[in-house]
DNA sequence: CAGCATCCTGCGTGATACTG
DNA sequence: CAGTATCACGCAGGATGCTG
């Protein structure tokens, strides 16, 4: 791979696509914060959730993906700039537009390839 | 890493979901398929448009990915047994129910990350 | 609290050669 | 034609420790 250098989208939609939520954590990040704005701190606990008994999620990771999420245009980074820090992280309008596309692939996840209890945030909708 | 004792799903169906089309040509090869039966080579040719100017795409992963979606039960193997080696793939149930997922994927990119050009196989919907 | 700096490792992927 | 075998590499991603 890594070849990177004329691929912004290869010309098919689907591997911009995987591009761009390439990383474990990006789909789900989008996905909690349809509810809305969240704290950095917040995003992270959530992400444990179901993370399976690992041990946390590197900041280095989070902070990477947020950083691509923030650049792909899908969410917006608020930085209070208060003395406790203090940083939100909301959708952008392009960000709010992906959330079916999520909403179909859970959907469909759901359906095929569950083993999947329910007890992920899926009393959202 | 390499924690992988119990996260066949991590009860989230977005990471199954993500584990399933890890690796770059899954997606486009279940897109591929959607129209009908395909062999080994036509895969493989199919995959390069769009591949970026890169060589060709080694057998060893398009063989990986095809076994794997396999094994996801996403598509099926037909193994003609003959003296030149024919091979068909084809989407199975599952696979089909996951198409329209895949053409909300291409929609939604074509609409917010595309320098798309339509050069690609957006005649089929 | 919200990160960034550094080290380390496994795996996905590419390239090439060989086989049934 | 449809793969498997082998070598090599880069990057995602985890673990710590530090900072503003």
């Amino acid at each position: 791979m890594a070849k990177a250098k004329s691929d912004p989208a290869c010309g098919c939609p689907v591997a911009a696509f995987q591009k761009m939520i390439s990383g474990k954590y990006k789909l789900r990040i989008v996905w909690d914060l349809k509810d809305g704005p969240r704290r950095y701190s917040e995003i992270r606990t959530g992400l444990l959730r179901g993370a399976g008994g690992s041990a946390e999620i590197a900041p280095r990771v989070l902070s990477r993906e947020l950083k691509a999420l923030a650049e792909a245009g899908l969410l917006d980074r608020k930085d209070f700039g208060v003395v406790p820090p203090k940083v939100e992280y909301r959708l952008t309008r392009k960000g709010k537009s992906f959330v079916p596309v999520i909403a179909a692939i859970r959907n469909w996840g759901m359906r095929h390839l569950a083993p999947v209890e329910m007890s992920d945030g899926m009393a959202a909708e």
